[in-house]
DNA sequence: TCTGGGGTCCTAGGACCC
DNA sequence: TCTGGGGTCCTAGGACCC
């Protein structure tokens, strides 16, 4: 396993040592460097809380095209020693470095090295690695010494890592699993892998299982070489505040959610089977329905009925919601022939095209050139003073399908 | 960690069928 | 109409991750 550090500095040496933390455009931290971290500053925390801990914090917009740039670069290098590399995420990756001792004459953790230092040298960047007999247990040695480290875990030395690791920063168990193995009087990852296994077979579902072993250095976790280009579902999902109970509003949030998670599928030509509408209020509790699309789709146009049925049945008068939220799920390809029998084939065709012109407009001018009426009362204010005040909707054109060709 | 946003996978239990 | 047994499919919800 190999992670990038947290925020790239390479390209910014004024900000070496200082606690810099990412995530400006959505109020909360996404990313903090080792000194942040130091400081007390944890990932998702929001900002005006960052500045009570840490006063000097150096506050940036996460930039994730560069991010993703220099990510892409590391996969490619890691490619040159493996071609076994899982991209687990945007800031690692895993290795099978299996049978690779006789190629570059050398121990694993001599590969290990080389690979980190090929980065350092490359890209002018520090990253960690972990070298071990599993997935579960490389993590655990990547994140055993965090900057610009290279831990090296073999079988023998198992226990020594474990013996005083917590059980819930092992990976894939979380706060929960981790409450119950407590109260059997397991808390740390050492306790949990010499646990005997008719307890684990017989208290602990099937991933759990499957941790246990790796703990225990047998692999059964695949590195996953497959990069993934599609999606299983695909969500939109925005916070307001103040919390807000005003039926149209809270309406235009989730129409906007909807357009954003449509625009997505788009891209990756993809379908929605169904869709999940959810709301939660101001005391965190979640409210969801979720509807079955025939045909799939993935054109606001076709969505606006469901979503507006899924609406009706969550949302309820006088309540003080927070967040909305839409989820597309059961994606299927969308090459634009699987209609029923019963469909309005030449109506879909007429949809694509003008979603078409659409996806081609946003591409040009920006995202929501065009959008759906029903999105438009999205400013709050504009609700509270009963018309649209400052809304900036020079740019947006009132869009109604029937008019639509 | 009193709370952002975007994902994945697993499981229990109901519906339905033979 | 009731009673068995067993299989598959689907869905809601849980848990976890970055």
């Amino acid at each position: 396993m190999l992670s990038l550090p947290p925020v790239n500095k390479q390209r910014t040496p004024e900000l070496k040592g200082k606690p810099v933390i990412t995530g400006k455009e959505r109020g909360i931290v996404a990313a903090a460097s080792y000194e942040a971290k130091a400081r007390g500053v944890k990932r998702g925390m929001r900002l005006f809380e960052v500045r009570q801990v840490c006063k000097d914090a150096v506050i940036l917009p996460s930039d994730y095209e560069t991010y993703s740039l220099f990510s892409m670069r590391i996969f490619e290098i890691l490619r040159h020693f493996s071609p076994d590399v899982e991209e687990y995420s945007i800031d690692e990756a895993f290795v099978d470095l299996t049978g690779l001792r006789r190629s570059f004459h050398g121990s694993y953790g001599q590969i290990a090295e080389k690979i980190r230092q090929t980065v350092e040298k490359e890209l002018g960047f520090t990253v960690s690695v972990g070298v071990s007999l599993s997935k579960v247990l490389a993590k655990i040695g990547s994140k055993h010494n965090k900057p610009n480290g290279c831990t090296i875990i073999p079988g023998r030395d198992i226990h020594i890592y474990l013996e005083t690791l917590p059980v819930e920063s092992v990976w894939g168990i979380g706060a929960n699993t981790a409450a119950f193995l407590n109260k059997h009087r397991i808390t740390t990852a050492l306790q949990f892998a010499e646990k005997d296994e008719t307890f684990i077979m017989k208290y602990l579902s099937q991933p759990y299982q499957g941790i246990w072993h790796e703990l225990n250095g047998r692999s059964v976790f695949p590195v996953v070489t497959e990069t993934k280009n599609s999606y299983q579902s695909i969500s939109k999902a925005k916070t307001f505040t103040p919390p807000a109970d005003n039926e149209i509003f809270i309406f235009a949030q989730l129409s906007k959610n909807l357009e954003n998670a449509c625009i997505k599928a788009r891209r990756y030509k993809l379908a929605a089977t169904r869709l999940i509408v959810f709301i939660r209020s101001q005391d965190f509790k979640s409210y969801g329905v979720e509807i079955r699309l025939s045909p799939p789709s993935a054109y606001p146009y076709n969505l606006m009925v469901p979503l507006k049925e899924g609406f009706i049945r969550v949302y309820k008068a006088g309540i003080l919601y927070r967040q909305t939220g839409v989820v597309l799920a059961g994606l299927v390809p969308d090459d634009g022939s699987q209609y029923s029998l019963f469909d309005d084939s030449t109506k879909i065709v007429k949809m694509a095209n003008i979603y078409e012109a659409v996806d081609r407009l946003s591409g040009k001018y920006g995202k929501h050139t065009v959008q759906h009426g029903s999105s438009l009362p999205t400013k709050q204010q504009a609700q509270h003073e009963g018309d649209r005040g400052d809304a900036p909707i020079r740019k947006s054109e009132m869009f109604k399908g029937e008019n639509a060709r």
